[in-house]
DNA sequence: CGACATATTTCTACAGTGGAAATAAGTATC
DNA sequence: GATACTTATTTCCACTGTAGAAATATGTCG
């Protein structure tokens, strides 16, 4: 296992901004570069040689440029995407499941776990046993990237983490110790937030939210290029709002509120106390697709409780997109209808049309979030 | 009426920059402008002496350094407010309000039309008239900024007022033209919100948000040290914000939205509808404080409704501070208990106290705010 | 093939920066 | 009151990174 990797090129800002801009926007030519950043084209040059030279970027052929036809083609610069490899990992109380990236966050091997315990030493030691064994499968590793679900300080020290049962764990320094590799650790939902950002659904917006549905619900916000977050982030503060005021107690004492509507677990329980058997999630969503009145119903409650959130989103934050992800996505296809009756009961209809995508709903996707972490760290370096 | 002004120091970004770190965080010495900016004692030395010698900027006795004592001490820079002047003004459905104030926005003179027609070309006369009758009263003004509510479309063009019954109307260049004094439209909300950004309570803070009460429900969103705003925002979705669900229906067929539950007329409405007798807004917080039963209802449940409000913006956006204002803002006092049980209801306990003061409610912050939007475009020149 | 269009490179003058050292202006100590 | 000390500000200089002009490269079009 090899774990030094050639530096991110830190020389000056320019270059740094240069190279950043090449990994997050493709093959871009060097005016085009020129033009985001407000260079000029000289400088451009003398910015993105000593990137070529070090085996970072590279000219390809622009090949099919539909709208332009006279004059010199440009020579896009490409990341060798390649050339730099990253760990994700998405820790839960039961189990790690882990992926390789590269540097633009492609999968390119994975691997699970099941925790035999949740004491922090045991699943630190699990953790670098399954790292140890992706690193085997690339030429090496770069930097290493946690998603948990709970709340974490400085990119390192987890300050609680409810399904873990952990309380101030500095998991970061552990398993760098224990592995050798940089590694950040990072709330989930804001490794999945930040994946979307650099190469998801919203790579290139400047305003965007993400809605998470599974064990929880999660909530992330991307502002002028930046996420919002603040000391509380973790704690799932999302999962308090109020949907449906006659609805199920949650253990806080509300009604009706998002995580006793939208998880999984809620609407699973919700059928199985109606039917008095036992069915899992997927079975209910094609119990409600062939409009089986119970899931039909609680389906459609979820649905539209979920469009009621996604339109205050819309309403108080103005996203350009909103991204629906996690494991419980499956959610808004068959809902899709109720969803646009929740949006409508809370939005103006003058209001612009709210854009919301839904991502795969793969459980790898936390993982590759995670690895955006390190690739970010990386990347970005001490802010 | 002088209307030409020196020209805000435009010459280097970082000289702009120096400036606005003076304008905006009072007196304050050269080295600690240098540490904001992160740039070196010499190059401040070389940046404010220029800005000196313009009589932009003065050296102030530092006086009562309270927490410091040995070595030389600094000679804080400070703006020459009175250097410049201002003229703000809140153009509403009856009235125009107008202020002039100082670099500051420290209001130094005010005046007040009411409005004889809502023709647009009638409008700006009045505005016009307004303009040179305060020009008089100071020697000569820079800027004019314009509040009103509705669309306002690239700082001049006003897309839709619903209280003037306005449509595309070239606000801006039509005062400009008449006046000759360069003018800036904008929503009054966003007015208000850059008002409370850079002289207010949220000075310093990089998030922060503000709910308006008076005819409508307004709110603003600063994240990032940048204003959150989108093509739709002068709509006032948030006016639809659920509140209760059984309260009364709104003109889009809402149940209990914010503008029927928490706007002084819905209040004023609510209690005259239960006794039968004509009261204002004003009487009615005085019974409510009395423990009048319909008053006391009516406002406290406003003000679960306003608590609610808070908790979601809180819950979405983590603001630093929350800023209660407009002519609507007494609610706050006399339902303080109601509001703290509104948040209650949707804020996690484990979540973070939500900080929020209120402005004092006068009218004029409006026009104060409008002359905020005028220092804005000066200071900042085009974007 | 020559005219044209656009991308990229080369070259150069120069503006703006950090950093060291000097200077300024106070307090603390004896 | 002299001296040491501390911090703010200024002075000065070497140097980096920049824009901008001009040269060059490399394609399409007629």
């Amino acid at each position: 296992m090899k774990i030094a990797a050639p530096p991110w090129i830190p020389q000056s800002v320019q270059t740094r901004a240069v190279a950043l801009e090449v990994l997050l926007h493709g093959p871009i030519s060097r005016i085009d570069i020129a033009r985001r950043l407000n260079l000029s084209p000289g400088s451009l040059t003398r910015l993105s040689t000593p990137l070529i030279e070090s085996g970072l970027l590279v000219e390809i052929n622009s090949e099919g440029r539909s709208d332009w036809k006279t004059g010199r083609p440009s020579k896009p610069l490409d990341v060798v995407a390649a050339s730099r490899h990253f760990i994700g990992m998405k820790v839960t109380g039961e189990d790690v499941t882990a992926v390789v990236t590269d540097l633009r966050a492609n999968v390119v091997a994975q691997s699970y776990r099941k925790l035999t315990s949740q004491v922090p030493d045991m699943v630190v030691v699990q953790i670098a046993e399954l790292a140890r064994e992706l690193a085997e499968r690339v030429d090496e590793i770069t930097a290493l990237g946690i998603g948990i679900g709970g709340l974490v300080n400085d990119k390192s020290e987890v300050l609680s983490a409810p399904f873990l049962g952990w309380q101030d764990v500095p998991l970061g320094s552990m398993v760098e110790g224990m592995t050798g590799i940089p590694t950040v650790v990072k709330n989930d939902v804001i490794a999945f937030t930040e994946a979307e950002h650099w190469f998801g659904a919203a790579s290139g917006l400047s305003r965007f939210a993400v809605i998470t549905l599974g064990i929880g619900v999660g909530f992330g916000l991307v502002i002028h290029n930046q996420i919002v977050m603040d000391a509380d982030y973790g704690l799932g503060l999302v999962g308090h709002w109020p949907i449906d005021p006659f609805g199920p107690l949650c253990p806080s004492g509300h009604k009706g509120c998002a995580r006793m509507v939208l998880t999984q677990g809620a609407i699973v329980q919700a059928v199985e106390n109606a039917i008095n058997r036992n069915v899992n999630y997927e079975e209910i969503l094609q119990m409600a697709r062939s409009d089986e009145p119970v899931a039909r119903r609680v389906i459609d409650d979820a649905g539209r409780g979920l469009g009621k959130l996604i339109a205050a989103v819309a309403n108080l934050t103005s996203p350009e997109l909103i991204i629906l992800g996690g494991e419980g996505v499956g959610l808004v296809e068959v809902a899709a209808a109720s969803i646009q009756e929740g949006i409508k009961e809370q939005r103006d209809p003058k209001a612009k049309k709210i854009n919301f995508v839904t991502t795969s709903g793969d459980n790898m996707e936390w993982c590759r979030g995670a690895a955006v972490l390190a690739i970010q760290e990386y990347v970005l370096g001490r802010p």
